[in-house]
DNA sequence: CCACATCTTGTTATCGATAACAAGCACGGA
DNA sequence: TCCGTGCTTGTTATCGATAACAAGATGTGG
């Protein structure tokens, strides 16, 4: 191959005479080395003379050399990328989580190519799988809270290591997730700790699995204190879903304490009950989910049920890269605590 | 090459008899033709017989061939991935402006591979697209509303097309940005129409370019008015620093209106201008900016000027695209307006 | 009926890195 | 002194796709 003149030392020429981005035998040539010995330095094997790593540091500067990550994940067989598939709502837990995720891959060297599924089917889940895997990507984090037992994602999941958070355990995918139960269990039994003779609760979405683990902690909590368990009300995570059950409950005078599954229909329950002339937390207490950035600030000050998005995030990146280097590893399950933040939303029964 | 046997109809072996997911080669034996045509038929170009595309289709889809994108980047030069930088922080306007663009460039055929600079400066921002490049991503938006004029970007914006959502404008990068200067402008004169004789303003940091903007659209409308200007307020654009900046507010007996930076802001200092017993809007008008999902829900629902995130997401990805294809045309730079959203936290000055 | 354009398909070289293997060298123990 | 071991570096083959070129088939107008 005619490489052509080399005319200047900061910019190879291809063999029309334009400009073209060095490459690894280009820094080879100028630190009069082999291109493996430029690829050793370059990927920190140990085995190479300080002085032959100088020299070669030295072209790589001087040339402005940037690996082609494509060839080497052509050869090498690895791409160092992992994908997280994400659903197309603007909301609290959904960016702190690919933040989280993000941000723990970088630290172990990974990059994150991230998909949005249009909807939370599973077929438009497994056609976001289906973009990363095209993209060779070597792990996948379903930030997907739903059940996702189908064969198309189960296909997929069997072939590259996936770990879902706060989703649903299948044969091939391992799951990292706060325990839902729990968060139904505590934000209950406090309520009820205020002398609540019950609690009523608006639930998300039937699909999400956080929405019928809080569910169902919520109603244990009723049922091993011996409590009636009050009709369920639900919404679509949105402040108006919110709001939209609040008018139900407002409405209704023996509703003295609310658990609602999420912080922005909290507020939007909040605002409903306002309106009706309800006040809380002197008439009604609400308990909400999430702790959001505004939960202390918004009136009145939410008391919520925080969740720790950037430790768990960072435990399903943990798990993911454990499943990448030994994909033979059988899949596991975490359950990570939440915690209650008591603010000013909730109040002693008062009869 | 030795291929060994190929003895099940969906699985090929490598020379050791091992699984091998299967090349365009495996697809091409299977279906009788070459593996360039393979090729054409999956990129769709036209002069393919259809009873050809047929067989070959027909042989994907039964050896589960799946593409390997690191070959078609590497002999084809093209990556169609595009990168996103992201600051670390999980507000409602990045993740909308991230949401947007991953949309924007999926519907386009591009992937999207996500990097946060840890920090607002400018070194951390050309790391991460220093990142970026090494992944060989074919343009960069920039969701960094922050002045990023340095060298280090400048540098790679160059090489790799980039786009900036709400930044500065360099040299080599296009800026499409929403018009923040009539963001502070269409809310302060909204305060200054109900009669207000003058406007307080809370801004963001110094180095957000949105807060600049902002707070210049808020003194010209003023100056425009022939009012005083207020002292400047400044928050980090969390509730705790709109908070802040309303236990300094409320104090003021003459501070009847106060456009806050943003919603989140806005809150904070609603909660505390509550705190000092100053009633909003009674007492006080606040406007916000973002329209973030609650804005409409706690109380007061705040007045607050909407931003077209999915639009100018939209519009940033359509620029990129366009100097993707033409590395020549010179950068270009977009204002998209904002909208004024009048609720229920300003009211007419009482006297 | 021939020359030429067009459609369809195949062949070969190439993208830029790494794996596997090999070779040269220094060093220490028998 | 000789040989094996380990360190350092180089050589060659290969990853899986596409670009560029080539060639046979088909059709069309003069």
């Amino acid at each position: 191959m005619a490489k052509g003149h080399q005319m200047s030392t900061t910019r190879r020429l291809d063999a029309n005479g334009r400009a073209r981005t060095p490459s690894m035998a280009d820094v080879a040539a100028h630190a009069g080395v082999s291109a493996q010995t430029v690829s050793r330095v370059l990927s920190g094997h140990p085995n190479v003379q300080p002085a032959t790593r100088d020299r070669v540091l030295a072209s790589v500067d001087e040339l402005g050399y940037r690996m082609n990550n494509a060839a080497r994940s052509l050869s090498s067989g690895r791409t160092r990328t992992i994908g997280v598939v994400v659903l197309p709502t603007v909301d609290y837990s959904g960016a702190a989580v690919t933040h989280g995720v993000e941000s723990a891959a970088r630290r172990a060297g990974y990059a994150v190519n991230i998909s949005t599924a249009s909807s939370p089917d599973p077929a438009a889940i497994a056609a976001a799988m289906t973009r990363l895997d095209r993209q060779s990507v070597e792990g996948i984090v379903l930030v997907v809270p739903v059940a996702t037992g189908t064969d198309e994602v189960e296909t997929i999941a069997r072939r590259i290591p996936t770990v879902t958070i706060d989703g649903s355990r299948t044969m091939s995918s391992e799951v990292v997730a706060i325990d839902q139960f729990e968060v139904g269990r505590l934000a209950t039994e406090h309520l009820l700790s205020l002398g609540h003779p019950t609690v009523w609760h608006v639930a998300g979405p039937d699909e999400w699995l956080d929405s019928t683990g809080r569910a169902a902690g919520w109603r244990a909590a009723l049922e091993a204190a011996g409590r009636e368990v009050p009709p369920l009300l639900h919404g679509d995570w949105s402040p108006e879903s919110g709001y939209q059950a609040g008018l139900l409950l407002g409405r209704i005078p023996e509703a003295t304490a609310v658990f609602v599954a999420s912080d922005e229909m909290a507020f939007g329950a909040i605002r409903a009950l306002h309106e009706l002339g309800r006040r809380v937390p002197e008439d009604l207490s609400v308990v909400g989910v999430d702790d959001i950035a505004l939960a202390a600030y918004c009136s009145p000050a939410l008391t919520t049920v925080a969740q720790p998005f950037g430790d768990i995030a960072a435990l399903a990146v943990e798990h993911l890269l454990r499943r990448i280097d030994d994909p033979t590893a059988p899949p596991a399950s975490t359950e990570v605590a939440a915690q209650l933040v008591i603010r000013s939303s909730t109040a002693p029964y008062a009869g």
